[in-house]
RNA sequence: GCAGAUGUGGCGGAAUUGGUAGACGCACAGGACUUAAAAUCCUGCGGACUAAUACUCCGUCCCGGUUCGAUUCCGGGCAUCUGCACCA
């Protein structure tokens, strides 16, 4: 009987004490750079999936060894953040502590499942000498121009006195104490990725990241081309300008609605004449997330500047100026112009508070009817005057160059993207390395004082107002101006955990360094990451802002490539048995440790393999995990029935080339399920047969390898196939091999299937013709009717069409 | 709402990318071994009609189209999942 707990923690302490997967700088092989997302040590351990997408680049890894190449698969733990931290508010332990003892326990179930990490360069986010580095970043951006401060607008429980995530959010409430939240004005720091926003589109074309990876950032960057248009504002020398796509239907232009919180309305309070009224619509906008306000089937809302008129500057019509919570002060210009006629939303708002619509595109349709829809589609322009007539392109060139010359807009291209709130009222961070002197202003701290620590506390509430736990410790915060020698005051605000996870890849390439990041050396060697697999929740944030921090050390010197990730995959979320996200308040949560105890890693390792399409989600099943434990022994009883024979049985020849294509080519693909299916059917062969040669098991074992480590260098070992499997080449195949001399050719006749006939490979369509008029069935089948055509695809199908 | 995906037996899924739908595994049923159970081994397993592994028909979310032939391509619809910027 295979003893698995003996035989993986024998192989575990072998790899572990003589450094089989060390990543060697510089080494004369081709290097090979695979990475997967590092995790966040939670108090809960690992969760079985993060098993999923390690185990699948582990394969790759491991495969890549074999093939000759010098593999770098390394480790660490992104340890900042939440959880840790309230968990120390709650307990008064520091989390410095938690975070540790999280670190051990990852690292002890991480080793139990027989990764091949190198672990020799782990590295840890909240070590000071790794953030010293992402500090270092971050006064590098703020010298660039590219991090500067903002008021932005939080999440703030009334009741913690805390900033929140919109996650902590639950229906406008606290998520810990049920206490309101309302949105709070923060100065906080930003970082201009929207500086960024061309480059991340553009060089997209020179990666190899999945289709719908690269849609999901392009939408996200979300470009839009349109034109921005200035509108006065009657009786002042003020302005609103706007952002619009469709300049061209400016002449429908009715309304405008600028964002509750945008500027103006503060400014113009006196002349507003129902102030009350907008102060009080103000506030209950402060109160919604960004995601309720824009949501297009709820019933619009808003109220109008009374006493304010704009200017439409195309006719000099005056138009009414309103405030609403679908206006969004972060997008565009925080105001737009309404065009009612052909636009949903403001088809909406008009029609609720009885605004003008004046159609300026003719519709293809001539029964469609303003009075009940807004007109979407394209068509020929009117009310328009020196628009009429033109088709939608011609009156966008046409009113731009008018606008040009009148001096009252612009060509311009809009991004979704915003800027990256950089800033966090927490202590478990990154402090930011900045410093505020009355005279000099910002500046920031000598890089010779890098890493700025975190100070060693016992508290890590909140101030009374929000601010950072650090802004109760003058010892801390007071210190003097680098620029002046002035009294000055520290960022008492920390880093989100995004900083330490953007640039982290770099730091495995030469994790010991304390002159840089990395050395220029390391950076050259290793070069860029080959494969990255990770979730594709991260798409749009984590693989944004590290694509974003990268371009920037590329524009300093840094590093050598504009693009950190050669290739991007991503893999599927795994779902409890009930079919539901794994949670605790759920009772489905499936525990690794379990499954490795019960099973084995080897077990649970073809278990995640084999479960579904590793790019989908899939539900755990506890009984197709015991499916895999028996595939293992089944595999492990084959020694009984070794035949010393050092070739392929001719009865296996084929079925060896096969598999051995398949598994190369899948892996690559990764198509894991199949893989295994595929070892599947190759024991379901060997038993069938009773026998099995040396090398039979010794390439079989091979191929295995990276997919159940332990059992196959055991079995090789323990059946003297060789030697260890970990650096062994892997096999190749003859592609003549691969191909059968017989095939089942199916018949059809009318494109349903009514006979097969075996015939040897590559007959000519004459020859099969005659075969096939030959078979009885065909011949009851065709006989009376008139064959109207004949089909063969070779080595395919056969079909007749009778009639 | 916006964006990205998915839909095939009782279940997870496979199908050389337009060519025999259901590989492989699970569950289930029958048998062998056993005093018995577990483990293991063998057989069957989409549905209907059947004595039948003879025939025949239906069948890859729904409706329609292209084709000799559609799980695969096109148009329209329905359902489910994921992300939405301070969760990691």
């Amino acid at each position: 009987m295979y003893n698995f707990k003996a035989v993986e923690k024998k192989w575990q302490k072998k790899w572990d004490d003589e450094q089989t997967f060390k990543a060697v700088t510089g080494e004369k092989k081709p290097k090979w750079y695979g990475l997967i997302e590092f995790p966040y040590p939670s108090a809960q351990g690992l969760h079985v999936g993060h098993p999923r997408s390690y185990t699948a680049m582990d394969v790759i890894a491991r495969k890549r060894r074999m093939q000759g190449y010098n593999v770098l698969f390394p480790i660490g733990f992104d340890a900042f953040g939440l959880p840790a931290e309230n968990f120390a508010i709650k307990n008064h332990v520091h989390p410095k502590i938690i975070t540790q003892q999280n670190i051990d326990n990852f690292t002890r179930q991480l080793k139990s499942i027989g990764f091949s990490f190198d672990w020799s360069r782990c590295i840890n986010t909240t070590d000071p000498e790794y953030y010293k580095w992402t500090q270092w970043i971050f006064i590098q951006l703020f010298k660039k121009g590219l991090a500067y401060k903002t008021t932005m607008t939080i999440n703030y429980c009334t009741s913690c006195k805390v900033g929140l995530s919109n996650e902590e959010v639950v229906n406008g409430k606290c998520e810990r104490c049920g206490g309101e939240v309302i949105q709070k004005e923060k100065s906080e720091w930003m970082l201009k990725i929207t500086e960024y926003a061309q480059r991340l589109i553009d060089d997209l074309d020179e990666v190899d990241f999945l289709d719908r990876i690269k849609a999901q950032q392009i939408n996200w960057i979300g470009r839009s081309e349109g034109a921005e248009v200035e509108f006065k504002i009657k009786e002042s020398d003020d302005s609103l300008r706007v952002f619009t796509t469709r300049p061209d239907t400016l002449f429908g232009a009715t309304y405008m609605v600028i964002a509750p919180e945008h500027k103006l309305v503060e400014k113009y309070k006196d002349r507003i004449t129902n102030f009350k009224e907008v102060e009080k619509y103000q506030k209950e906008a402060a109160k919604k997330s960004d995601f309720e306000r824009t949501e297009i089937n709820k019933s619009k809302t808003g109220v109008e500047l009374k006493g304010l008129k704009a200017i439409n500057p195309v006719n000099n019509k005056e138009i009414p100026i309103w405030i609403s919570d679908y206006v969004m002060a972060s997008y565009g210009t925080g105001a737009i112009m309404a065009v009612p006629a052909h636009d949903e939303r403001d088809y909406a708002f008009a029609k609720k508070f009885k605004l003008d619509i004046i159609p300026v595109l003719k519709p293809d349709d001539p029964d469609f009817d303003i009075e009940k829809e807004a007109y979407i589609g394209d068509g020929i322009h009117i009310n328009s005057e020196f628009l009429d007539g033109l088709n939608k392109e011609e009156a966008i060139e046409k009113i731009i160059a008018w606008l040009e010359k009148e001096k009252i807009g612009e060509k311009k291209v809009n991004y979704k993207l915003r800027d990256w709130v950089f800033s966090r009222q927490r202590y478990w961070g990154e402090p930011i390395p900045m410093v505020h002197c009355e005279k000099c202003g910002w500046q920031p701290i000598d890089e010779k004082e890098l890493p700025l620590t975190l100070p060693e506390v016992k508290e890590f509430e909140p101030g009374e107002e929000g601010e950072s736990p650090l802004a109760s410790h003058p010892e801390w915060f007071e210190t003097t101006c680098p620029k002046c020698g002035g009294k000055a005051i520290r960022e008492t605000d920390t880093m989100p955990q995004w900083a330490g996870s953007s640039w982290y890849y770099l730091r495995y390439m030469d994790p010991d360094n304390n002159k840089e990041l990395a050395s220029k050396k390391a950076l050259k060697y290793w070069n860029q990451v080959d494969w990255y697999n990770g979730g594709m929740e991260h798409t749009t944030l984590h693989l944004l802002y590290s694509r974003f921090w990268h371009k920037f050390l590329y524009d300093i010197g840094v590093v050598p490539t504009k693009e950190p990730y050669a290739k991007r995959t991503s893999h599927g979320m795994i779902l409890g048995p009930n079919g539901e996200k794994m949670s605790k308040s759920k009772g489905n949560v499936i525990n690794p440790d379990d499954m490795v105890n019960e099973y084995g890693a080897d077990t649970l390792r073809v278990y995640e393999m084999f479960m579904g399409p590793f790019d989908q989600t899939a539900p755990w099943s506890i009984e197709s995990i015991r499916g895999c434990s028996k595939f293992l022994d089944r595999i492990w009883k084959m020694q009984d029935m070794l035949v010393d024979d050092d070739n392929y049985s001719p009865e296996h020849e084929k079925m060896m080339n096969k598999a051995i294509k398949k598994v190369t080519n899948d892996i690559e693909e990764m198509k894991f399920n199949t893989c295994v299916s595929t070892f599947m059917e190759m024991v379901n062969e060997f038993v069938k047969d009773k026998k099995i040669t040396r090398k039979e098991f010794r390439d079989f074992m091979i191929l295995l390898n990276p997919f159940a480590p332990h059992i196959s260098e055991e079995i090789n070992e323990n059946s003297k196939l060789g030697e260890p499997l970990a650096y062994a080449p892997w096999p190749t195949f003859d592609e003549k091999l691969t191909i059968d001399d017989m095939i089942n050719l199916p018949i059809q006749i009318n494109g349903k299937l009514r006979a097969t006939i075996d015939v040897a490979k590559d007959l000519s369509q004459e020859e099969i013709k005659k075969i096939v008029h030959e078979n009885e069935k065909v011949q009851k089948l065709i006989e009376d009717k008139n064959i109207v055509k004949e089909i063969y695809v070779p080595n395919r199908i056969y079909n007749i069409v009778i009639k």
